[in-house]
This record gives structure tokens, C-alpha cells and sequence, in this order.
DNA sequence: GATGAATGAGGATTCATTCAT
DNA sequence: AATGAATGAATCCTCATTCAT
């Protein structure tokens, strides 16, 4: 992942926004035990801790206040219902997104893991329009899917999508450069075959035959 | 989820298993990071922290144990090619230990998420043998898949799998009790019917049409 | 005690009034230490702490302020020579005031014990007149004491006074409601007797005896 | 005061106790917000602050196992009821050990004033035995006054007893060294002959006229 | 093999204060 | 006269780790 240019205070940019910016990119990499509010300060430029306060009451709301931004960037992405025609558009809007900022994927995924249990449902109340909309997208799917099986496709196309960007570094052991462009365009192609397998779109099969000759 | 009993040390086994147990629940829930060394002994029913580095050069070695023995009890289940016929079996293994265990697929998810920039490389070099096992076992997938393909296929089978143990608590909001026999059925009908339709075994599709009736 | 409502801003009173009352206040409750510039802010209704260094230059400055102004209400209480005619006056202007205003009976203990070693003399140049006031008031009382003891005596006739106001809320374990009107008028009828105990005029004797028929 | 040697943790006093000296000395000097750990570790000789957290859970544990110690050791000095004939003896013990420990009115008196509203009521869980103690003690003292009128008195008596060596620092004004023997020698009689006064112990005052002469 | 004690470094948060507006 | 923003230093407390017993 391209090291992103160190946010600098001195750009015109409201300090509010710089620290959410650098909170992003270190709660994305370390999750939220482990990035400190000094790391934060020095990934902003600011000199001293005592500014983050200003602006955040304290770590807990700065946190929620990345995860906030970054839920609803995604949620904006996904906003059509999934009729067979458009997924692939909603396929193509997240890619581009994720393919670009893929600590977001990291982020989302950290705190799908750090919910309830250890930071409280404050997360899973950022985090449900991500699945709830996904689901909704699905209510047509039952050509091929029972109905109590719809949830359990819709958390599947999630992970999907979601896991691929979040896991590319590791995913660098059988990828080579999981997020450079012809890994992205790799992964656009497997995930619209499989969506399409999954949805029970018969129209794909054929298409990727051709393709492939 | 079954809250399992607090480890206690006068039980009869081994210390350092039971410390074992303690932290692989603990990394599980919160993270490297988010555990602290003095968790750790309270879980664990010693007295004394300095107990800990008895068994355990350091946190981090410790974390690596943990790690090393959640994967190749993970590795175990998932050890044969996936000839069509023997991919449900497969399934069937890692669902019925993932539904029981399901702290270890957040403990693995964790460690893909912390790899290489944050923890060290140590991670990716205890989480490869389960992404590598499963790329192998996906070698007769051409049938359906460009061989460049197939990495992407075999990460997704491998997010689809483990990701809905790990995010169940959070699945909660709109699947019922998603670690609860029933869920967990539910979710095997589902994965088996996905990776027939990914993998393009027609025989599960009639089998599924079947059942439906 | 009762609740006096916080001081607000937008009243017709001087901001530098207002900011002297919350103070009083609150040093008065939790001492210099513990109230901090904040905590001042808050109580006054003004939105900013710089606001307080518009008024006084810093929380010593703050602190002083208070005090000179506290000090200076109970030193005009307490102006006349204490000819036994006139003690019962003193004592009744007294206890009247700091019934009313319990919370500088506490001030002024506290500025006492933080003299010298903590806050620096300025504490004792602005607690000197009460003692001294006392000490000068009682240069009559030499029937009964020595005159090296007289000193002792204007302390102890000093602390009689204040101290029951000063820890009212810990005498509510024996004596109900300190600061209700039925106590402090109790309080009102014991000290009258214990000063005129201990300056040796004898008229109140007799007059308490008859009281009591 | 006299200053005394700063405690030494290579001494053979266990920890805890060099501990709890240093922070009674501090915690009486400046109160308890006007105490930092650091200071307390410095005065300690301890190297860390972490190491007082081994002995005590936080500040505040050590702050209350401070008072308890410290008003033990006051409660025990008073614990005879008090018939005229032992009062003397009462106030010898109590002058004796408060002369020579000035710090400890200083502490107490701080609890006082900071009990129920800041510290919470823990102080007078631990303060409630001198109060009590006192006014048991003065159950005979109906000779001169009225029922009610009694916690009032022992309130008195405690006050003047104690307030004394609290505020003594501030007395320097007008008594020359109050803490020095002399001083200390005119409290005691201004102390006996004041509590003779007011509970009407006739004995003494011909003893003091006998003095005079 | 387990524990009590100690410690340097770092954790989040608050302090009093200043400056520009 | 009041405020938003920034900051250095300090707050309490926890971290992982070590050592002697």
C-alpha cells in the first residue's frame, strides 16, 4: 500500500478533519488498542497531545468518529437495490473505492472484530448500515436462495468483497501485489463471476465463456 | 457462544497449557494489543505475572505460541485436495470445529489483519500454511476458473469460511443467534451450495432443488 | 446547606463578580488543588477558560481575590472591642453570617492550613486581621488570664467559632442538620455561654440558669 | 515543624510503612489534590511511581490507608471517659503527642474539610471515632449544660484541642514558635483551665487563682 | 515452578496558560 | 470582553519485564 504523505497541519485543511485523517490511516493498521493518542498526534503534525482534545472528547470518540466517516463513505457506494442489472455497477463503485483506499476495508474489519464484547455496541451501530443494506440489496435473490438463507448470502458477499482488501498484504503470499492494478482488475473479474454464480445471473456464465475464448 | 469456565491452574494440566488457553481466548477477543500481560495471569488463575515469563520468553513469543497452535489445529481439518466429492467433507470438518471454537476464527482473522507492518512478519509466517492449503486444493478448479483466477477463488472461499465465525457476534443484528445450532446449519447448507455453484459441481444444484421440494 | 444556584453569566452582574462567586465557591469546597481553571469555567457559565485570565491574571491572582473579598466580609463583623456587653453582638453577627454563608468558614480554614510551606505567605497577609482583630478585642479579659495566655485564648475563642461551620457536613454524624435553623441556634446559645465561661462574666450565669427553669 | 529526615527505603522499615510516612507528611502539608504521586515517590526514595501501585491500588487507597493510620493513632490517645479527675491526663497525652506530631491535627483537619462532597464519605467513615469518642466521653457534663447542647461542646473541645497545632504555622503572628515547648506549655494550661471552665469544674479555678498568686 | 517487589517507559487525560481573532 | 485553538508540563495509572527469594 502506497505510504500516504504524512497529513500536515500547516495545509489549509481544518485540524478537526487532519487528525481524523491520520487516526484513519493508524487505527486501519493497528486497530485501537494499538495506535496511542501520542501516535496520532505525530502522525497529525500537531505538537502535543492536549490539541487532539480539542477537537475529540477523548480516544473513544475520536474512533468513533473515524469509523463513523469511514462507514458512511461505504454505505454511500452501495446505495442501489440489487437487481441484476446494476450489481455489477455496485460491484465496480466499491472496487474502485476499496482498490484505492484499502485501509478502509482494514478498518471496518478491525472493528467488526472488536465489537460488543471488548469496545462496546457503539461500533455495531456504525457498522449495521454496511450489512443492512447489503441484505436489502438481496431481497430478490430467492430464485436460487431460500429465504432464511438471504442473511447468510448477504454476510458471504460482504466478506467477499470486504476480506480481499482488508487481507492484501497477506494475501501477497499467492498474489503477486494483491493491490496493484492488475490484481485489482483480477479480483474485480473473479468477484463479478462469483456474485453472478451466487445470484444465479445466468447471463454471466455465458459472457465469461466467451471471454475466455 | 458457550462462555467457557475460567481456566483455573489447579486443574491438572499443564501450566503452560493453561496459559495457552487463557491468552488464545483473550488475543481472540481483543487483540494483541488490547491484552495485557496481567490479563493474561488473572484468566489464568496465577498469582504473579512474573509466572507468565516462566513459560514464555515475552508477550510476543507467547502471542506466537498461541497463534502457532489455533493454525495448525485449523490446518489439520483442511488437509485434502478438494476433489468434488470430498469438499463438503471438507466443510463439513472446519464448520463443525469453527462452530465450536468460534474465538479461533477471530484469533486467525486478527493476526492476517496485524501482519507484517505491525507485528512483524512472525504473523504471516504461522497464517500462510492455511492460505497455501487451500490455493493447492483448488488446483482442479479450471474447469470453471482462469488459473489466475484461482488465488482470488481460493482467498474468497477462505474469507467466506472463517469470516462468519469471526464477525458472529455482529451477524447477531440480523441472523438469529448466528453461533446457535440452527444458524450454524443454516450457514453449512449455505457455504456447501456456494462453493458447489463457485466450483461448478452441477451435481449439488439438482441435490439442492431437491431438498427445496 | 443550601444549593445556591450556580452563578450565571447572563445576570446584570459584572462577569469579574461572577467569576469571584463560582471560585469562592468552589476553592471553598475542594481547596486551591483541586478546583481547577475548568472547573471555574464551568461553574460560571462562561464558555472559555481564557475568559478568566481577562479578569485576573492567574489562579493565584484568582485565588487571592477570593480570599481578600472573604476576609474582608468577616472582618467587618467582628470590629468592636469586646466589652462583655458587646460580645453577645459580635457573636450573633457572627454566627449570623456564616450560617448564611457556611462555605467561607471553610475558605478561610483552608487558606489557613495552605499558609507558608504550600501557597506562600500572601495566604497569611490576608488571615492576619481576623486574628488580629480577635487578639486585640480580648486585651480586657486579664481577670481571668494571664496576659501570655490571652493569645491562646483569642485563637481558641476563633477556632470555636469557625470551626463549626467549617466542618458542619461532618458534624451531621451527631448533630442533626448542622446548619438548619434549630442548630444553629443551639450552636448560637452554646458559645454565647462557653465565651462568657471563659472571659469570666458572671451575669450569664445566673441568666442561663434561669434559661433553663 | 521541625523538618524531618526524609524516609529512607533502604532502611529496614518495610515499604509500605516508608510509604505511608512520606505520604502523611505530604498529604498533611498540601492536602490531598495538592499531592502528586511523583511526590510522594520522590519523598519515598523509591525510583518509581509504579511501585507505590504495588502497595496501593491508587491514591486514594493510599490516602485512606493514611487517614486510618493516622486517626488510630489519635483514637487511642483519648480513650478513657472523661470524669474530672482524668481529663488532665486526657489532654497531657493528647498535647504530648500532638506537639510532636503537628502534621497529624494538620491531616485531619484536612479530612475534615474535605469529607462528603470531594472525597467522598470514606473520610468520615474513618474521622466519625474522634467526633464520637468526645462526645461520649463529656456524657456527664449535664452539671452545666443542657442535653442538646452537648455534641456542640464536644465539638468545641475537639476543635479547640485541635485546631491549635493545626493552624500553627498561622499563629506564629502573635505566639512566638507555637510548636516550641514554651507555647506548647501555655496551650496546655490555657487548654485545662478553658475545659475546667466549661465543664464547671470548680476544683480548678482556685487552683489557677493559687497559681496566679 | 511460583511469587513479591521493583522499575523505566509509556498509556490516556487534564493542567494552567497564551495567542490570534 | 469573550472565544477557539494550541501547547508544554503534569496528572494518575498501566505496560512489559526483571530479579531475588
Amino acid at each position: 500500500m502506497a505510504r500516504q504523505a504524512r497529513a500536515q497541519i500547516d495545509e489549509l485543511r481544518p485540524t478537526r478533519d487532519v487528525i481524523l485523517d491520520a487516526a484513519e490511516r493508524l487505527f486501519a493498521e493497528r486497530g485501537y488498542a494499538g495506535v496511542s493518542m501520542r501516535d496520532i498526534t505525530a502522525e497529525t503534525g500537531l505538537k502535543n497531545q492536549a490539541s487532539l482534545y480539542h477537537h475529540f472528547r477523548n480516544k473513544r470518540a475520536l474512533y468513533q468518529a473515524v469509523l463513523a466517516r469511514g462507514v458512511s463513505q461505504i454505505t454511500t457506494l452501495m446505495p442501489e437495490p440489487a437487481r441484476s442489472m446494476e450489481i455489477d455497477n455496485n460491484i465496480d463503485r466499491l472496487l474502485d473505492y476499496l482498490g484505492q483506499h484499502p485501509h478502509l476495508a482494514r478498518l471496518i474489519q478491525r472493528a467488526a472484530l472488536d465489537d460488543s464484547r471488548y469496545l462496546g455496541s457503539t461500533v455495531r451501530k456504525v457498522l449495521n448500515p454496511i450489512y443492512a443494506q447489503g441484505r436489502q440489496a438481496l431481497s430478490g435473490a430467492d430464485a436460487v436462495w431460500e429465504r432464511d438463507e438471504i442473511p447468510h448470502l448477504a454476510a458471504g458477499l460482504y466478506h467477499l468483497i470486504f476480506s480481499y482488501f482488508a487481507n492484501a498484504e497477506l494475501l501477497a503470499v499467492f498474489i503477486d501485489d494483491p493491490l496493484g492494478p492488475a490484481a485489482v482488475e483480477r479480483q474485480r473479474r473473479f468477484l463479478k463471476a462469483a456474485v453472478a454464480l451466487l445470484l444465479g445471473v445466468q447471463a454471466s456464465a455465458p459472457a465469461r465463456q466467451a471471454e475466455r475464448v
